[in-house]
Parts: C-alpha cells; structure tokens; sequence
DNA sequence: TCGACATTTCCAGTAAACTAGAATCGATTG
DNA sequence: CAATCGATTCTAGTTTACTGGAAATGTCGA
C-alpha cells in the first residue's frame, strides 16, 4: 500500500457514519450485510447510507456483491491488513525503538 | 479507546500532509523532530505545518515538548496502539471468522 | 409487463477542512 | 533591553465533505 491508497482508507474511515458501518462489517464477518439491514442497524437514510457505502467501496475497505434483490457488503480484511502494515511499516528505521509491528490479520475460508 | 476518539485519530492520519508528519515521526522514534526540521524535510510552510501539528496533537497522535526555542513532536505510540486495536475488537462476535487481532505495540525506554 | 421493493444517483444546501501570508508570541543571545 | 529566531495564531479565501429528499435504476414475483 501506498501513501495515496493509506489517506484514502484512513479517511474512510474517519467519519463517525463510515466508522460504524465498517465496525458492524468487521462483525459479521465475510458473509456482511445487505444495505437495507445496514441502513436499518444504524438509523441512516437510505440515500445517506449510499453515499457512504460508496466512499467505503471506493477505498476498499468494503465489498459489494449482489444476491437477489440486495446487494451484501461486507469488509475488506485484505485492505485492512495493508493499512495495518502501512502504519507501522518503517518504524524507527533500525535505530532500536523498540516497536513490533502487528501479525497480519488472516481470514479463514467461511461458507457464505 | 471509544468511537469519537477513534474517528478524530482516523481523521488525524487521513490527510497526506498529516500521515507524512506522523510516519516521519514513527521512523524517529521517542526522539522526534522540532517543528522547523519537519516543516524542511517535507516542504511545508510553517502555518500550514503548525496547523496540520495542532491537529495531531489534539487527536493525541503525537507529544510537544519544548526544549530551548524549539519545539520537539514526537509520535505517540500509545494511542497509535489503542486505534490498532479498536480497529480490530469484537471482529466476528465469536461466530468463529478466523481473524487474529494484531499483537500490541510495545514502545520500550530509550534516552532521548 | 406491471408493481413492489432495494438501492443508487441527482441535486442543492450547509458545514467543515485546507492553505498560507502576515502579524504575534516566547525564548535566547548580544 | 533590543534583535533574532522558532513556532503559533489570526484571518480570509478556496476547496472538499456531509446530508437527505426526490427521482431514477435495477431486480424479481405475479
């Protein structure tokens, strides 16, 4: 990940809204939900709720798959993982700080 | 860490100019950099770094200290750690997804 | 094909964030 | 007590983000 690619998720992420959709994605885990449950859960107005799935996609922070009549998102452990490492990527430049940077987070196979 | 500090940590580091600031401070460990130093190695103008700084500091995602005319900014790591792992909480609810939370930080003593 | 429903796009209004010059503040030195 | 130097605050102009109603789009069942 780069620079460009890290402002872009971080930014997802930091609006209140966007947040807790994310939050309540990591939850649920690769199956997600669709975007009516979304809207529903956290009291959005579809229209507002769009907006924001949109700006989530777009980071990809979150995925979208259509199934009937809805349209499941569900978030993005791959990205997630990259902006984890971004963050802590470089640290102290071996100069003995100290600081371990996380494990990657690894996603099992989950039947949807 | 809850949601609101969370979003002003998110929203601290969603900005190019900001992420610059903090990873450049990430790679100096505790030490850190006075103001004028960063404002040179990433060609900012004092305002806007002092501005970008002000911002930082209130999400509490770095330390001031003064030190002689100058002012020293150093990453904080403490809270970098409490976002890691607010990020990465309650994933899954126990249904079994798979994911493994990343390990803490751990920021050991060093002479400044 | 029609109607119901899930979701998105369009749009306009409002609010907040970013930028940087100029003025100011504080600490240090002569 | 100046003068200097590092850094911040003030301020104004510009840009970007957020919100949500209304209309449009796409999907399926009858």
């Amino acid at each position: 990940m780069k620079t460009p690619d890290a402002v872009r998720a971080l930014a997802a992420l930091a609006q209140d809204s966007r947040l807790s959709v994310f939050r309540l994605l990591v939850e649920q885990g690769p199956a997600g939900l669709p975007a009516g449950v979304i809207a529903e859960r956290l009291d959005l107005p579809p229209a507002t709720l769009s907006f924001h799935l949109k700006e989530l996609a777009h980071a990809r922070m979150v995925n979208a798959r259509q199934e009937g009549r809805f349209i499941y998102y569900s978030a993005n452990f791959a990205t997630m993982n990259a902006l984890l490492g971004f963050l802590t990527e470089n640290c102290c430049q071996g100069t003995g700080c100290g600081v371990e940077r996380p494990a990657k987070l690894a996603v099992r196979k989950v039947r949807a």
